[in-house]
DNA sequence: ACGCGTTCGTGACGGCGATCACACCGCGAA
DNA sequence: TTCGCGGTGTGATCGCCGTCACGAACGCGT
């Protein structure tokens, strides 16, 4: 099956099969086919806008394929990237949960896929069904969590240097080898990179040069290889 | 009814006395009746710790009197603060919904009083009550809100003035009078102002300087009166 | 191959705010 | 009163990083 923006559709896409501890898995047989009911699956091209900052929300996205950044920006221009979503992530829950307007902007990375549950639907379903309120809840917390984390790395530190370490491990983690080294595929310009860590991208050059220098990291064509994780470590708690 | 720190026992601290909105209001009268089982009721002195960053949540705290102020550091010492909560608020929730440690410190800045609910008797509550789950998500997602709130003042607004802009213009919007001014009653130090906006004791007093030269606030005693609230607003934005 | 747009590297400069240092003030305790 | 102490004002210095500027490198379509 073929689908526009050279992408193959999935031809379902239960995000069960991509997160165990998916907010929507493990549901009793009622809550699951309802869900299935509400939901409606759709393509988008790369640099597609799921929703934008201020919006009304219409509904919550669950991301089948691709990636997606979410970002905000003051009125002068400045942007700052949050997060980058990727498959099993639901985005805009915050949002309709609150009836307030998305505060975040998602836009696709690459060309992905994902299913819409519009808002008054999701609202229905989770009043009629209680204990998955308690599960979105637990989603929500969590949320919250990562924006403290980020709040965290804002506030408390203060160097370019330190919030560049910081997110170097964060990649990291996810790839890590006993020896202390890992690879990830950098998909990220430099610029994207420092509206991630609030800075320039000038800066955010001259610290893959620096770390370059320090041995921390190295570049093979566009994977990145983190060499030295102790050391990072020493830089985000100087 | 005297208490001990010198204060006055609350007979009956309903959180619905507080706020019409709030979250254990207008339940049904089995869940209302349950809630006041499971919720006892603690004096603290000033400086107290209802928790500390870090502790595995025992429960939440339901603030009747009194503020708290959030903060979080880093292990060099370094803190911020970000929120002052008072009266009506709930402390800890997140940390307890999720069962991860309490993501910040709760100190009582002032003599208090607060409902404290243990945490399996709340997660037991909320799966026999569904109907407050769901209300307890809406809470929770607008505490992600005022989280976002801070990221974007923390990663938007890079320089003091303006994060000191924003802060007064926070204050400002609950006092609001007619004519552009407002009256705050200042219980903070600069210290603190410092810890909330992210810079330096000393960079606070200068902007109390600078800023009372161009007319836009002023201080009676302890009273902090913001003369102009357009020309504040122009400062954010800028 | 050519040109064009995007991304990246790096130098020069300047300003802002962190840091240090010290004086001052108000207030409660001894 | 005289300490001590927490909070405040303010000058001097200095280093980091944002800004501007330019050129190189890479990818891409025609």
């Amino acid at each position: 099956m073929r689908a526009p923006y050279g992408l193959n559709i999935l031809d379902n896409c239960l995000t069960c099969a991509v997160r165990e501890e998916h907010l929507f898995c493990n549901l009793s047989v009622a809550a699951g086919q309802r869900l299935n009911e509400i939901k409606s699956t759709a393509v988008y091209p790369k640099g597609a806008m799921l929703f934008i900052e201020g919006q009304q929300p219409r509904g919550v996205f669950v991301l089948c394929a691709g990636k997606a950044k979410l970002s905000t920006s003051s009125r002068e221009g400045k942007t700052i990237i949050t997060k980058i979503s990727d498959s099993g992530d639901i985005l805009g829950l915050n949002a309709v949960i609150s009836s307030r307007p998305y505060e975040v902007t998602a836009e696709m990375m690459e060309p992905g896929q994902a299913n819409f549950i519009p808002r008054e639907s999701l609202l229905q379903f989770l009043r009629d069904h209680g204990e998955v309120a308690l599960r979105v809840a637990e989603q929500l917390s969590r949320n919250y969590y990562t924006a403290y984390e980020e709040i965290r790395t804002l506030g408390l530190s203060t160097s370019p240097s330190e919030k560049f370490a910081k997110l170097l491990l964060s990649w990291s983690t996810k790839t890590a080898q006993t020896d202390g080294t890992s690879q990830v595929k950098l998909t990220l310009t430099h610029e994207e990179i420092a509206e991630i860590i609030g800075t320039t991208r000038e800066t955010v050059s001259r610290l893959f040069s620096e770390f370059k220098k320090k041995q921390l990291l190295q570049l093979k064509g566009s994977t990145l290889v983190i060499r030295n994780r102790v050391a990072l470590e020493k830089i985000v708690q100087s």
